[in-house]
RNA sequence: CGAGGCGUAGCGUAGCCCGGCUCAACGCGCCUGCUUUGGGAGCAGGAGAUCGCAGGUUCGAAUCCUGCCGCCUCGACCA
């Protein structure tokens, strides 16, 4: 008699979004409005994320560092783009006091204490770190700077949903300072290549990588490449963005080096970030109805042992059995926990660690110590399919196996999810009608102007990333019929 | 920020239309004890709610009125 405390997808996707998120302890809303408490069990998502990303950070030279949170007024409007980009979402300081009420109730903003300039709460931090780079670079020698920082940034959404958008996120950005064009874009696409691998095979998530067109770039870059995946409600999702800020911030904070030709130039730059947002997404690709389904790679649990018992005698030998076990799977690297509480029925506890996305759980009971086995499950997987009953002398290796077969398994599910769902299409009318009614990527030639882009909100879609078109080639665009050699993947999106 | 819906114990709800015999009921969860334990166990006892907040109408408000806040769905904006 399973208890349902999950919609189905079916039924409700946003609702089920949150059921998930409720059931697995992830988060929840925080008594400020538009911001969540990230709880042990999402958190965890979130430090594996990172340790994966800062490694491959740092594989690729960079180096890590802290800016602060507050940034002078007078910086973010230096730059015309960034700001008119940022201006209606930030958070403004204004005061640096309070004091008691004079009413006798609680506590007021001290009026005297104003400050002479507002400080706005960060909403992404080139401006800062273009400000402090400048002092840092004269020569072409102090080139490149690469560095990375974790924060957390204020964006003032209207409309929130967990993990996906809220008003305070947790993110990497990287700020990278270059003496050519071309490395800065060199490393604009490099780091789309980290997140690109990283999306697929640390989170099993398939990508679609491309610029992004002029309407949707970041405010302040010259181009912008992004990283688009596809959510089970056939949405796209916009998982992690690379850009090549050409000169723009350089000439706004006026930050210039002599070259090794005796000339002074502006620097180039690229900024990359990635955000808990990525959670949101591992959650949108992956669970199911049961609850929430982890890769291997990103669960903090891997294993989990349910060990089973009538008497004190049975609890004994099944729990020395079991912790064997345990110590084994551990010795070869995996994560694994032994659920030993009392008061909890087995059945119960196969549910709780299912709906918590563990990947692999095995149940070892007085029959299995008997019988030298242990019966094996994985959450990928439903019904009997799902379980099966394991020699002893093989559960380490099983276990590592099903780990690695998992991984892959939901890549090439999630994938061959997104395929079905991606159509080449030839006309707007095909377009609107498989926008307007079971959803998915139109895969079609676009000329597209601003302009045209700004047609495709009648159908509440939009352009998600314009694809590599290496080989040239050219077709007619979807909306004027003029040929083109830009093919795009166009969408609803979250 | 626009339209709609909702706010009663940790969660999900009933009661609201027709104010009073309901300072509030039910299921899940929680605590104690006993029996249980291979897919969310059973019985018995118990704790837990100033009915979102602030005003108002009334002899009397969860119930009627006003304002505010929050959440959800859909739009506009965005990672």
């Amino acid at each position: 008699m399973a208890k349902r405390n999950i919609t189905k997808r079916s039924e409700n996707y946003s609702q089920w979004y949150l059921d998930i998120i409720r059931e697995a302890q992830l988060a929840e809303n925080a008594p400020v409005r538009g911001c969540m408490v990230i709880r042990p069990n999402g958190f965890a998502i979130w430090e594996k994320m990172q340790r994966t990303l800062d490694d491959m950070f740092k594989a690729t030279g960079h180096v890590n560092a802290y800016f602060p949170l507050f940034i002078p007024k007078s910086y973010l409007s230096k730059e015309a783009q960034h700001v008119e980009g940022f201006a209606k979402e930030c958070a403004i300081i204004t005061h640096y006091r309070l004091k008691n009420a004079e009413d006798g109730n609680g506590v007021m903003v001290d009026p005297t204490a104003k400050l002479e300039e507002e400080l706005i709460v960060r909403p992404t931090s080139e401006t800062m770190i273009w400000s402090v780079y400048k002092n840092w670079i004269q020569s072409y020698r102090d080139l490149p700077i690469l560095i990375n920082q974790w924060a957390n940034v204020v964006r003032w959404e209207m409309r929130t949903r967990l993990f996906l958008r809220t008003a305070e996120f947790l993110w990497q950005e990287g700020h990278t300072a270059h003496r050519t064009y071309e490395e800065a874009e060199e490393e604009t696409l490099r780091m789309l290549n980290v997140y690109r691998t990283f999306a697929e095979d640390y989170m099993a998530m398939p990508v679609f990588t491309g610029r992004k067109t002029e309407g949707e770039k970041f405010a302040g870059a010259e181009h912008t490449y992004t990283i688009e995946a596809m959510m089970q409600d056939r949405k796209a999702l916009q998982a992690g963005t690379s850009h090549n800020l050409g000169q723009n911030f350089a000439k706004a904070f006026d930050v210039k080096f002599q070259d090794s030709d005796g000339d002074v130039k502006y620097v180039w730059a690229t900024s990359w970030g990635l955000s808990t947002r990525m959670i949101g997404a591992l959650i949108m690709t992956h669970s199911d109805d049961r609850g929430l389904v982890l890769p291997p790679k990103l669960a903090s649990q891997q294993v989990v042992i349910v060990p089973i018992w009538r008497s004190d005698d049975e609890k004994a030998m099944v729990l020395n059995y079991a912790e064997r076990i345990e110590h084994e799977i551990r010795e070869s690297g995996i994560t694994v926990h032994l659920d030993d509480r009392d008061g909890y029925t087995p059945g119960w506890k196969f549910n709780e660690w299912e709906v918590r996305g563990i990947p692999v759980r095995l149940e070892i009971g007085p029959r299995d110590v008997q019988g030298k086995n242990a019966m094996v499950a994985r959450r990928d997987m439903e019904g009997k399919a799902a379980k099966q009953i394991v020699p002893r002398d093989a559960i380490q290796a099983q276990v590592n196996q099903i780990l690695k077969d998992m991984q892959n398994n939901l890549f090439e599910k999630a994938r061959a999810f997104r395929d079905q769902h991606t159509y080449d299409l030839k006309t707007y009318g095909d377009m609107k009608e498989l926008l307007e009614g079971e959803g998915g990527f139109a895969r079609v030639w676009w000329n597209g102007t601003p302009e045209d882009e700004e047609k495709l909100k009648e159908i509440k879609a939009s352009v998600r990333c314009i694809l590599p078109n290496p080989a040239g080639e050219k077709g007619a665009c979807i909306l004027t019929g003029k040929e083109t050699d830009q093919r795009v993947i166009i969408s609803k999106a979250y």
